[in-house]
RNA sequence: GGUCCUGUAGCUCAACUGGAUAGAGCAACUGCCUUCUAAGCAGUAGGUUUCAGGUUCGAGUCCUGACAGGAUCACCA
């Protein structure tokens, strides 16, 4: 039984005995102490007061003298208006850290037993990568992470969207113009060669049908008929019918866009357990549609096309296969949806996904619990917001996007010129100054992107993410750094901060006492992050985490302390804060460092 | 137009899910490097939580209605 839940069950004990009441346990909840009061935890005897029958005042001290001599922790309290404060004792918090810095794997709760996929990127194989994957991945990879330390088994799968018609507007453009062009023989990265094309496709295109609409053709029809549409409509179709020309084209620029996809991840660090390309499972889901047919779930129109009627929750009439019986999107999500499902046998499915597409995973989710998916209330999509520049929004076509592969070497530049303006790396090797400024830039990234709510859209500001001060991935690593400095130092002077230096300590500062308790919540954190798919929350908890530290830090002294248990303790304290910042970076994907 | 999301300090974001005097960072200003890393610490200033009602002991949070921004409503993906 943890502190909190000590204090809990007194308080169930308290109305028991006090007010012959018995309280359910799990109505009742503690609250962290606002600053200006004394106390950690308060409990709100608002709600209580039709049981105690007495004014907030009294309730709460009678509640509170209870718990001074029934609850050993609590050691003293005070009551404003309704709010009854409870402090804890010395020796309570100092169990607690012990129990904490001797704990081997207090980052990570038991095994639960549960499988989750959780998939994420899932791009689009003709154009790089550009900001907004980049939330969507960070967000992927550390959702995943948090969802193993909350015991999962995470399986990190990306859907790659290798086939339709974007990518033959890409190979059309290339057919045209690429004149045999490699990434070799260009020097550039291969999804960027793709995308080049991509580019040039859409500057063409644009050309053929302002030349119709000269020609006296309305602009609708001029999008419909230019040559270049048709030939990239023809290409798809060639390329469904087998065509090997068209199959071997679009395997080699697609070869391509791999390779520069695979360095892009590498630099970003994230990873996945299992691919799922699209050309294999863009047929998938038409079994599903004969399956719901018969269930009765789906129904035919006259035309031959298949609906679904979501108007009993609240939603529409959806179709899920055309007339001409070929599939849309929906129709091979379902598919997608079955195929993980019997692949990995999992739990819950979470699809990381922009917002704008609510609806669709709405309708998705729906139809599945109709179809009565076994899997059906596992079903999450994590919706996150649209990253938005200053200068408005993003638009590939306009050339205002912000590519990723830029994006991050920027950062790490920028880390570097900072780092060597500060002049802190002596005595590092180039290949160790290297690595610490890739470990800062995408730190400062990551955090970035991480830091807010997955669900709201953000603002990105060039200049502000590329800040080192202030809430920022580098104010904790600096911290990190900090302490690695000062571990350093205790190894090398012999001062033993393992487990027994303190054993027989007494005394806490206030400071020290803060630290603690904001550390005793690490796990509270993971589990609430991993309840709301919220790398924010551990963002947040790292950067007050880290603030705390530096002001335990900048308040007490270490090395300058003569009494030695006071000494070990504090290092041993500095330990802890160490790990418990490498933890949770690494929940979010994030490097720290041992000297910055 | 229907549906959904968002609206908090000049700017970027929090607020433990209904609790006390709404908190951080950036930007501005003032202190602190002869103690362990100043990428730091302490402090000052900055608010009618878009607006109007309602629910109750208590509302940034819940309900209703405006207003503003965004997304979506394809036999596209």
């Amino acid at each position: 039984m943890n502190l909190e839940e000590q204090i809990i069950s007194s308080l169930h004990q308290a109305f028991k005995t006090c007010f012959d009441h018995n309280l359910n346990i799990g109505e009742i909840s503690l609250q962290p102490t606002r600053k200006d009061f004394e106390g950690t935890f308060t409990f709100v005897v608002f709600p209580y007061l039709k049981i105690t029958k007495l004014n907030p005042e009294a309730s709460g001290n009678k509640i509170g003298e209870f718990l001074k001599e029934n609850c050993p922790p609590v050691t003293d309290f005070n009551v404003v208006k309704g709010f009854l404060n409870l402090s804890v004792s010395k020796a309570s918090w100092l169990d607690i850290f012990k129990k904490l810095y001797t704990h081997p794997s207090f980052a990570k709760l038991p095994a639960n037993g549960k499988k989750v996929m959780v998939e994420y990127s899932s791009p689009n194989t003709n154009k790089p990568l550009h900001l907004g994957h980049l939330r969507n991945n960070f967000l992927g990879y550390a959702v995943s992470e948090i969802l193993k330390a909350n015991g999962y088994e995470v399986i990190k799968s990306n859907l790659v969207n290798d086939r339709g018609i974007h990518i033959c507007k890409s190979m059309v453009a290339y057919k045209h113009y690429g004149n045999g062009e490699t990434p070799e023989t260009s020097g550039l990265k291969g999804d960027h060669l793709a995308g080049k094309y991509y580019v040039i496709f859409d500057k063409e295109y644009k050309k053929q049908i302002q030349g119709l609409v000269e020609n006296g053709e309305a602009e609708e029809t001029a999008k419909k008929n230019a040559p270049l549409m048709l030939e990239a409509q023809e290409m798809l179709r060639l390329w469904e019918a087998g065509n090997e020309e068209v199959v071997q084209l679009w395997k080699t620029m697609n070869s391509w866009v791999y390779q520069g996809f695979d360095a892009t991840y590498k630099k970003m660090g994230v990873d996945f357990d299992k691919y799922y390309y699209e050309s294999d499972t863009y047929l998938l889901g038409k079994n599903i549609v004969e399956e719901g047919l018969q269930k009765g779930v789906f129904f035919k129109k006259e035309n031959g096309s298949v609906w679904v009627d979501l108007s009993e929750e609240g939603l529409d009439e959806k179709l899920v296969l055309r007339a001409d019986g070929t599939s849309v999107y929906i129709t091979q999500d379902m598919g997608t949806c079955d195929l993980k499902y019997n692949d990995f046998k999992i739990d819950k499915s979470v699809y990381v996904v922009g917002n704008e597409q609510d609806y669709h995973f709405d309708v998705l989710f729906k139809i599945m619990r109709k179809l009565g998916r076994p899997y059906g209330d596992g079903l999450y999509h994590l919706s996150y917001g649209m990253v938005d520049l200053p200068t408005g929004k993003m638009k590939s076509r306009e050339g205002t996007v912000v590519d990723a592969d830029d994006l991050m070497q920027e950062m790490v530049a920028t880390a570097e010129s900072h780092t060597k303006e500060l002049g802190k790396i002596e005595g590092f090797t180039q290949e160790q100054a290297s690595e610490l400024y890739e470990v800062l830039g995408l730190g400062a990234l990551k955090y970035f992107l991480l830091k807010v709510d997955p669900k709201k859209r953000m603002l990105f500001n060039p200049q502000e993410s590329i800040e080192f001060q202030g809430n920022t991935g580098p104010f904790i690593q600096y911290s990190h750094a900090r302490i690695a400095s000062i571990l350093r130092k205790a190894d090398q002077i012999g001062v033993n901060y393992q487990k027994d230096g303190f054993e027989h300590l007494n005394q806490l500062e206030g400071t020290e006492r803060d630290l603690i308790v904001m550390l005793n919540d690490f796990e509270k954190k993971i589990r609430q992050a991993g309840e709301e798919y919220s790398p924010a929350v551990i963002a947040q908890y790292m950067f007050d985490l880290a603030k705390e530290y530096n002001r335990f830090y900048a308040e007490l002294p270490i090395f300058n302390e003569s009494d030695n248990q006071i000494q070990s303790f504090r290092i041993a304290l500095s330990a802890l804060t160490a790990q418990t910042i490498r933890e949770g970076m690494k929940l979010l994907g994030i490097k720290v460092p041992d000297r910055m």
